[in-house]
RNA sequence: GGCCGGGUAGUUCAGUUGGUUAGAACGCCAGCCUGUCACGCUGGAGGUCGUGGGUUCGAGCCCCAUUCCGGUCGCCA
């Protein structure tokens, strides 16, 4: 039988689904058909918005030609009903509107829905690619949509404390050049200019700072950031960011602005009280203790170092490692590790080696003892020496690394995370903020041979560390920090250099000629001649800071439309081909790819 | 680019040593049912086992290649 669509006419919605009066009144809500449920001759069909559920309830007695109409209600089938709120016989406790129901005299089909490709409220478990294929009926699903929903309650809340503070939310150029230190840029080619291309910025970084310098004191934006780098569970190409810079601040004042913000934020959207200030460490204070530059403090299992302990055994890997200037250090992974068979412990060293790390020694134990890797080179005394040193006791496993630092304390510092995920002993419902201080300035990149801004080059070194720019680059601090939020980097921020000389030195450490500076930076450089308030800045990833609010494992469950591993995505299909026309106008021409 | 895991009704999965007609649950369709709320009951439809090749009398299962998805390492100033 063709149906015919209805339409609204005569109606207005009068109350959302989730917010209807609890108390008899009439209502007029809209939504989709959640669930149909046809009991003979009354139907019952769950309505459904963004702010819940209603139940409407029909009755073949009382309307007929409206209990016709439910009849042909299906899944999905979007509706407007016009009623009278009632009490139910039996309340349902689940449901936040289970107390009543809308007995229904006017229902509305306004649309109506194929069977979808999966159940829309019941999707859990279903495949991602099909999700993400149809992702607009995903989107329906009420647990994304509490999160997008509280993703636009932390961007309002952002915006609320950063305009009480005196910020100014100005626009950047989306379309910038391209400064290829770093992170790939995506390029946009121009029509106008063949053969020149226009980059997506990484970040606002270069026009905020230009921003200082003109005067505007405090700027925000919640900006939106393009690396064509590959995805993560936690990292996608595109990517929005509370972007902030002020002037006349130091960067403690920074710092506490970021805080504050934090603060707000949780507050504001999780009713949640964080004391301020938050904790501190230092770069090499959280490398050493943690093997990680973004630490989850949630839970113990520190690194110790044993390289003292150990110096009187003779096992090459031990010893071969302190002379070439390492160390030895062990995690103690507690709660019963020691049960793991030989096959764990077999993959643990598997991803130590992926790390970089040649081996993995260990203790493990039980209640027959304990039982160690490297037992053959231990004298009489020796394990109860390091167990002692380290505080293992029974039941535990000694996980141990020797080798360089930059090696050993990532090492440990992965296995510590991995140890701690599969024993289940992170607590939940723990924000452990933290605030890395002392970033160093410079990395060395073996491959090049050269030093490398692990920031960007207009950090500013701390003061005491700039006489050692030339003599010991590696020990040069910067005044920059990093907000950590239960072991995901949330923000990245730094003190800006704002002196000119100090920058061409910067420049020339990081072996940029005169050319290269001029060619990528020079408006930039130039600026600083014209004077300068002091200023630094910082910028905080939205979409983690809203998948870890929402407790979600993905970014994507905190961002609309989002890419797959490959950076392409699902729903339409991009990236894809363009015409020959199109390519020819833009003066392009693309190499067709082997096969 | 490397490594690991996965792809079987619309969905989630099972599928024995390689052997007859590939099963279940949910969903879908039809019928019944006056208070359901994961409604219930009866019946039904629905499959290129990701794709291509190979081994075999015979392949969902074994081998090779390939593709897609996920995780991870490299990468992410």
């Amino acid at each position: 039988m063709e149906m015919k669509l209805d339409t609204m006419k005569g109606l207005k919605r009068t109350h959302y689904c989730g917010e209807v009066p609890l108390t008899p009144c009439e209502v007029t809500v809209c939504g989709f058909a959640d669930r149909v449920r046809d009991v003979g001759n009354i139907i019952f069909i769950n309505l459904r918005d963004r702010t819940g559920l209603v139940q409407l309830a029909f009755n073949d007695e009382t309307d007929r030609e409206v209990f016709a109409k439910a009849q042909q209600v299906k899944g999905e089938y979007v509706l407007m009903a016009h009623g009278t709120i009632r009490d139910r016989d039996e309340a349902n406790p689940n449901m936040k509107t289970g107390k009543i129901e809308v007995a229904v005299d006017d229902l509305r089909i306004l649309s109506k829905a194929e069977t979808t490709p999966f159940e829309v409220t019941n999707s859990d478990k279903v495949n991602d690619e099909l999700k993400l294929r149809y992702r607009y009926l995903d989107l329906r699903n009420p647990r994304l949509q509490n999160n997008i929903i509280m993703r636009h309650n932390i961007a309002k809340a952002a915006r609320d404390y950063f305009y009480k503070n005196g910020f100014l939310e100005i626009e950047t150029p989306m379309m910038m050049k391209s400064t290829p230190e770093g992170a790939r840029d995506y390029l946009v080619p121009s029509r106008v200019h063949k053969g020149s291309f226009y980059a997506l910025p990484q970040s606002p970084q270069i026009y905020k700072q230009l921003l200082m310098v003109a005067g505007y004191d405090r700027y925000v934006q919640i900006a939106r950031c393009f690396r064509d780098e590959d995805l993560r569970a936690d990292r996608q190409p595109e990517f929005t960011q509370v972007d902030l810079e002020m002037s006349f601040v130091d960067v403690d004042q920074l710092i506490a602005m970021g805080e504050g913000f934090l603060a707000h934020i949780c507050k504001e959207c999780m009713g949640i009280d964080i004391p301020l200030p938050l904790p501190r460490l230092t770069f090499a204070d959280a490398m050493n203790r943690y093997g990680s530059d973004k630490p989850d403090t949630r839970f113990g299992m520190e690194i110790q170092d044993i390289t003292e302990v150990v110096k009187g055994i003779e096992f090459p890997v031990f010893t071969g490692a302190v002379e070439n200037g390492g160390s030895v250090r062990a995690v103690v992974v507690e709660n019963g590790a020691a049960t793991y068979t030989r096959k764990e412990i077999d993959k643990l060293t598997e991803h130590a080696k992926g790390i970089g790390a040649k081996g993995l020694a260990y203790i493990r134990w039980t209640s027959d003892g304990a039982n160690c890797s490297f037992k053959k080179f231990l004298g009489e005394g020796d394990l109860d020496r390091i167990t002692n040193a380290l505080g293992a006791k029974e039941g535990d496993l000694v996980l141990i690394a020797a080798d360089k630092d930059k090696v050993v304390l990532p090492v440990l510092g992965a296995l510590r995370l991995i140890a701690a995920k599969k024993l289940d002993i992170i607590p939940e419902g723990k924000w452990n903020f933290l605030v890395i201080t002392e970033m160093p300035f410079f990395e060395y990149d073996e491959e090049t041979g050269s030093w490398l801004a692990m920031h960007h080059p207009f950090t500013m070194p701390m003061e005491e560390c700039l006489k050692d720019l030339d003599s010991d680059p590696g020990s040069v601090r910067a005044q920059a920090f990093d907000f950590v939020l239960n072991g995901t980097e949330l923000s990245s921020g730094s003190m800006r250099i704002t002196d000119y000389e100090l920058q061409q030195k910067m420049f020339e450490a990081l072996g940029l000629t005169e050319e290269e500076i001029a060619a990528k930076f020079g408006f930039l450089v130039d600026a600083y001649r014209y004077a300068s308030p002091p200023h630094g800045g910082m910028g905080f990833g939205l979409d983690r800071l809203a998948m870890l609010i929402c407790g979600a494992d993905s970014l994507r469950d905190v961002v609309a439309f989002p890419k797959v591993q490959n950076a392409s995505e699902l729903m339409s299909a991009c990236p894809a081909q363009v015409d020959a026309a199109q390519l020819e106008e833009l003066g392009i021409a693309v190499i067709p790819t082997e096969e």
